[in-house]
RNA sequence: GGGCCCGUGGUCUAGUGGCUAUGACGUUUCCUUGACGUGGAAAAGGUCCCCAGUUCAAAUCUGGGCGGGCCCACCA
């Protein structure tokens, strides 16, 4: 077959891509009788395309599943989207400029539907761009309906083990998005503030007390200072009064308290912050809340009624100031919780809620986290460190309205539950009627539908679920789960991972994989994290338009897994590199084997070939290795280091003289024989990695004598301790090594390396054991003859060899 | 404040006790060699973050410090 001289990227990236899926390459045979590896990866949020971190997580990934395929394996590798939730309704709301409280529920939902579904094709697309090897037919959404009945099933199932209860709590609201959200969805900002030294009166005498937040002066319930705290220990018992609310609040002690911030004393507000949700629990405090789930003040406010949080804490500054109750302003700078989603600081409320009850159950979680094989392995410490800061039971309910309905009604006169029957799912309690006509506990006819939705993480946390068919196809699931693998970031171990550990117990009281690999970011190339404000955002679209998948996932395999990754463009031009230096030197190689069949083998191989061959054996061993233990960047830099300088740089030197020689003799037959299983040997190798330009390879020749249609289905090298020769080894090397010198003598003269020597005298020591690399060192040098003797020039270097060389 | 990770030529990186510290990119010089000029050959370039200790021997182990990252806690 004529192969082209240049090998045209993204012409035959796109070929073989859709050449995979046609083909079937990737698909699942549920009838297989062979070992299954099964990769669980985080489904991506449908938020309008894929981003760089994406494209280095999900070809890392297939790496892995790429190596264990060719390994013979049954691979189990599904696709997902999820596609419901607050960041997709964002995502919906920018993109068709609505806002989902504006419009019918329906009516948002229809187009949440079709927006997404829309979006995922697309993204779709962009995914599959990387080159990776899911089985598309095992594809999910997590909206679907055969999702929402599982995840609805999953709800009911929890409430059966009385796991789940819903209850009055504080909770921490989001008064942007309107909604609950988890501990998790929290993160830090910086902002400038002002620290108010506001008097409150204690009988005729002030008490100064600091805060940052005058609005929640109405929610005030309590005053506490340390209870070591010596200027206040006179005030325990008495009471203080709240200045512009007519309001008295108890003077109480509690060591949470920090006695060198502010004036020593604090206000506890329901709520301003979290150690106030905590004291309003352990001191039975009132509850006042004085600002709405939209963010404004509410009737307890007084004059302030109805003005959102900052003119409100504009106005009461004002009024403390004119009535010279405001004594001091300090302008300070401290982080506060702020949804992840959209920045806004959270406020805590008290709100009825859906919660699972897992508080109890951190040993177990603790022990499971031991159980799973982390890669790399101090992950663990991150999950363990989560596990034991849990403060909170999981809340699963959100006031949003494209979700998964939380499948239950309420007794209109005794707010009993009623929930679905397991055979009516998926439900949705608006539309759809309650499995009973009347309340069992009171008998009322009458039902309050659930409005609320599923936390999207209460479905994503099924993600092994879902493809297995759990409570779909019980035979199916029991081969396919628990999961071989998880694969995912490292900032997300805290609730992916974990949620999907705590239902899996909760269900299957079992682990749903056995091993997590743990990826890390994209850094920009300083090292920093990118992000839209700093500008520094790779686009991947952009990245593949220039340099293609291959070159990408080559950059995406030079970090060791785990570790950060910066983006650098220098590396994507390596990748480009090496799929050139690859195309060149198997256009050479297949020129010199088109005539040749591997069924005919040499009687009697070279030593040069021995010596390849043998050094190749530690290649295939150490690639196998680390590709077990998910170390794909070893593989990667071990093949490619072998690859270009020895295999190009001085094997292919080292044969030319025979496959060019016209005679077709045994000395030839060795070559093409070495040739041949050398390089399918290292194409297989980094197949992996590179999928289309191996395949290409592969399917220029290979594919004539191999019978596999793919090379990726093609078997897994195999170390072969045979082959390995250490004393060929130490041989060839110092063969290569007066190669290398010989050119380093002709450079220095500013010569061309095919210039001729008259004579290389090499050292009488090594005769009999250079003897047999004879023709090849004079060939590969361009020495007219070799003699041995005592050398004068170029002394020793590296191997203890002498040689000496007569320019012609 | 707690936990974990990291700190190697200009840049990125390999290397968990032992030969002259690996490779890539960049820089300089030379070579149009019959796979490849998107190439080849060669050269220059390193206090292995700092200090102390263990050891015959430390980039590597221990302790302390400095710097960076991520997660958690705090955030009146």
């Amino acid at each position: 077959m004529d192969i082209p001289k240049r090998y045209d990227i993204r012409a035959v990236e796109e070929k073989w891509r859709n050449w995979w899926h046609k083909e079937g390459i990737y698909s699942f045979n549920p009838k297989t009788k062979k070992k299954i590896f099964s990769l669980d990866t985080p489904p991506p949020t449908v938020s309008g395309t894929m981003h760089i971190g994406h494209a280095m997580a999900y070809s890392q990934a297939d790496f892995i599943m790429r190596y264990h395929r060719m390994k013979g394996e049954e691979i189990f590798y599904p696709w997902g989207f999820d596609d419901n939730g607050l960041a997709t309704e964002r995502f919906v709301e920018k993109k068709a400029g609505v806002k989902a409280e504006d419009m019918p529920r329906e009516e948002f939902r229809k187009l949440c539907l079709e927006q997404t579904k829309e979006t995922e094709e697309y993204m779709l697309n962009q995914f599959l761009s990387l080159g990776i090897s899911p089985d598309l037919n095992l594809s999910y959404r997590t909206i679907d309906k055969r999702v929402q009945r599982m995840s609805q099933l999953s709800f009911i199932e929890i409430y059966e083990m009385g796991r789940e209860y819903r209850k009055e709590a504080p909770i921490i609201w989001c008064p942007e998005c309107q909604t609950a959200i988890a501990q998790v969805e929290l993160k830090d900002k910086q902002f400038s503030s002002v620290f108010n030294d506001i008097v409150f009166m204690v009988g005729s005498k002030q008490l100064i007390i600091s805060t940052t937040r005058p609005e929640l002066l109405p929610s005030c319930v309590a005053v506490f200072y340390h209870p070591q705290d010596k200027r206040y220990k006179n005030l325990k018992g008495k009471k203080a009064k709240v200045p512009l609310f007519d309001l008295e609040v108890p003077i109480l002690e509690d060591k949470r308290v920090d006695m060198e911030k502010g004036t020593g004393i604090v206000m506890c507000c329901t709520f301003g912050d979290q150690t106030d949700v905590e004291w309003y629990l352990e001191h039975n405090l009132p509850l006042r809340i004085s600002i709405t789930k939209d963010g404004r003040m509410n009737q307890l406010a007084g004059k302030y009624q109805g003005m959102k949080i900052a003119e409100a804490r504009k106005a009461i500054i004002k009024d403390l100031k004119a009535s010279n109750m405001l004594v001091a302003q300090k302008p300070i700078s401290h982080f506060v919780n702020v949804h992840e989603r959209c920045g806004t600081e959270i406020e805590f409320l008290v709100s009825k809620q859906w919660f699972i009850r897992y508080l109890d159950l951190k040993d177990k979680f603790l022990e499971l986290g031991r159980k799973l094989k982390w890669y790399p392995k101090h992950m663990r410490a991150r999950y363990d460190n989560w596990v034991k800061g849990l403060r909170w039971d999981w809340c699963i309910s959100r006031q949003r309205y494209f979700g998964i309905p939380i499948p239950v009604w309420y007794c209109a006169k005794c707010d009993a539950e009623i929930l679905a029957d397991k055979e009516q799912l998926p439900v949705d309690p608006l539309v759809d009627k309650p499995p009973v006509k009347q309340c069992p506990k009171c008998g009322c006819k009458e039902f309050v539908p659930e409005r609320d939705v599923l936390d999207t993480w209460a479905t994503s946390s099924l993600t092994p679920f879902i493809p297995a068919k759990w409570c779909e196809d019980e035979k199916f699931f029991n081969k396919i789960f628990p999961f071989s693998l998880r694969s995912n970031g490292h900032d997300i171990i805290t609730f992916w991972l974990f949620n999907t550990i705590v239902k899996s117990y909760l269900h299957e009281k079992k682990l749903p994989w056995g091993h997590a690999m743990i990826n890390g970011f994209v850094l920009d190339p300083h090292g920093d994290k990118m992000s839209k404000s700093k500008g520094n955002v790779v686009h991947p679209d952009t990245v593949l338009e220039r340099f293609g998948a291959d070159a990408l996932r080559f950059w995406a395999a030079s970090s060791k897994l785990g570790e950060d990754l910066p983006y650098q463009e220098k590396e994507l031009v390596t990748g480009q590199k090496f799929l050139t230096k690859l195309w060149n030197a198997s256009r050479f190689a297949i020129m010199h084997l088109s005539d040749y069949k591997p069924s005919v083998k040499p009687k009697r191989l070279d030593p040069v070939d021995k010596w390849i061959l043998s050094k190749l054996q530690a290649i295939v061993k150490q690639s196998t290795d680390s590709f077990e233990v998910y170390e794909f960047s070893k593989t990667k830099q071990l093949v490619e280091d072998f690859f270009w300088h020895v295999f190009c740089d001085n094997y292919l030197e080292m044969i030319k003289w025979r496959l060019y020689s016209e005679e077709e003799n045994e000395a030839k037959l060795s070559a093409k024989y070495t040739l041949y299983t050398v390089l399918l040997t290292l194409l297989k190798l980094i197949a992996p990695l590179l999928p289309h330009v191996t395949e290409e390879i592969y399917h220029a020749h290979f594919i004539k004598h191999e019978k596999q249609k793919s090379i990726h289905l093609c078997s897994w090298p195999k170390y072969s301790k045979a082959l390995v020769d250490t004393t060929i080894e130490k041989h060839g090397d110092w063969v290569v090594d007066i190669i290398a010198r010989v050119r380093k003598l002709k450079s220095m003269q500013g010569l061309s390396l095919k210039t001729e020597l008259a004579l290389l005298v090499l050292e009488k020591t090594k005769q009999q054991k250079l003897s047999d690399f004879e023709a090849t060192i004079r060939h590969t040098t361009r020495a007219r003859s070799i003699v041995y003797g005592k050398p004068k020039q170029l002394a020793t270097e590296r191997f203890g060899l002498k040689l000496e060389a007569k320019l012609a």
